[in-house]
RNA sequence: AGUUCAGGCUGGGCAAUUGCCUCGAAGAAAUUCGGGGAGGAAAGUCCGAACUUCAUAGAACAGGGUGCCGGAUAACGUCCGGAGGCUCGAUAUUUCGGGUCAUGGAUAGUGCCACAGAAAAUAAACUUCCUCGAGGGAACUCGUGGUAAAGGUGAAACGGCAGGGUAAGAGCCUACCGCAGAAAUGGUAACAUUUCUGGUCCCGAUUUAGUCGGGAUCCCGGUUUUACCGGGACACGGCAAACCCCACCCGAAGCAAGGUCAAAUAAGGGAACUUUUCCGUAUUAUGCGGUAUAAAGUUGUUCGCUUUAAUCUGUGCCGCAAUUUUGUGGCAGAGAUGAGUUCCCGGGUAGACUGCUGGAUCCCGAUGGCAACAUCGGGACAAGAUAAAUAAUUGCCAUCCCGAUUUUAUCGGGAAACAGAAUUCGGCUUAUAAGCCUGAACUAUUU
RNA sequence: GUGGGCAUAGCUCAGUUGGUUAGAGUAUCAGGUUGUGGCCCUGAGGGUCGUGGGUUCAAAUCCCACUGCCCACC
């Protein structure tokens, strides 16, 4: 597995975990409030990791606007993924998580930049770290 | 020269690092190497097609759409060319240029036209006007007829204006304009231009004159050509983006179409196996009672409790009854129905694959055409994702703006739109920073 | 991909066979009533009828295009 990598084993894909995770999934939000994720930890021996997606609403803004958010949560989430690495295959956990932005919007956020969302994916991260 | 508006074109480039999707090659695999990776609107989903399935013997109705004429096209509500109307500007009185138009039919029928006005659609009633008669001194009143000119309102008033004419008047007559019809010429056509729409006589109704109806002859046009028919006009206000009529077009649904494979699950079909053991009792009945076993249900679990272990038909042997047919009981073994279990078929859900990108394709040139476009020749292959890839960061160079130095360059800072493929094409509509091109309007300066 | 609906005063809604002041409730303001406030009574202001074109003598109403919001189906 590539160290900055985010291929699509380590993607959230079927229709199936978004159901789970939307009906079972804790909230977290980052101080600022800018972001909020869900997530969902299930025991898995064979397979440990972890597994992301980003989603944005419908009415944050349009497509263009919707892509390039979406994008910039998996880029810094792709640059600060050894966070998780080392206790998920000790723990044997699966951790699933749902990244999506909370206050922030097409209105008041036109031109949206990394340095934006680095902070406040790695303050999420770190949370949900230790909680688990 | 600037500003605004309308239309059109371009829609920053190169490199490095880290990633994603896809295709090809290598490899047992992890992975490695190489090729490719958003738009002019990908958008809105407003039209038209291709493609697929369903239904089909054909047609019509209903419903929907389109609407000046000709052409282009696979098709269109699109495009090109032309005609006409409206409008703006210039010129200066007739043309030129720009913009724009859902531009068939109001004599097929129905309906609507507020307020005001005598009247809003069969032209008639009312007021006024005029002749004649009666009354009266007169103003005037009443009756009889004539006429549709006047009524000033309205968005719109039943051709306009001028002259003649008359008792008053009227296309009643005349000139010009408008409208309508016919013919000729030009044009494929829409349409445009020009010309014509007249004269004489007789009879009847009514009358002051006119007018109306009928007829004859000359004239014009057409046809079936010694003949027949038609014509010689002022009638018909607007609205069809009101219903409607006419002409033309449309079968329905959509890539979540459709096809292939196929966990699960219901119905159905086929095959195999199972459908019990012991004891007692009775005989009209394979019955009844007990016991063990198995399965199912109940319960957190065990025990316990409840239910089920079926039904029918031949065959052979034995016992009993009777008259030989026969009846009845037991045992053995077979078949059928039902039930249960397993497997297979079938079915098609989740899911996977396919449809899926090479096509009415793009670029260049020649020929035909005013043009849209067509034909021919040469060349090119250019995203294919599916919770959905096409990105992030940095540097350099271009473009524009601001400031400083300074004199045409340098330094520093900043800005760069609208927007993301989802089966594929042809259009339309809408959004769009900056730069460039074309056109129109306005403003200023100079000559 | 396909189909349907809504937009009118600050708010909630009438009004759409086209017709001459676009109306009601509530809210706001002013006056009255009361010792004061509320309730109550009277009056006033407030509308580019979502935007832009067109048809018509006349458009909130009819037609076309656009914007925003909502709903349904496979």
């Amino acid at each position: 597995m590539k160290k900055y990598g985010l291929s699509a084993d380590e993607r959230i894909k079927k229709k199936k975990d978004f159901d789970l995770i939307f009906s079972s999934g804790k909230f977290i939000f980052s101080s600022s409030k800018k972001l909020k994720a869900l997530y969902v930890a299930e025991e898995n021996k064979d397979e440990p990791g972890v597994k992301i997606a980003a989603v944005a609403g419908k009415k944050q803004g349009n497509a263009v606007w919707r892509n390039r958010t979406r994008r910039l949560i998996k880029e810094s989430y792709r640059l600060n993924k050894e966070i998780f690495s080392s206790t998920c295959s000790e723990k044997k956990i699966l951790l699933k998580i749902i990244f999506s932005p909370f206050s922030i919007n097409q209105k008041k956020n036109k031109e949206l930049s990394l340095e934006d969302i680095w902070s406040d994916i790695i303050e999420i991260m770190t949370k949900i770290k230790s909680r688990l």
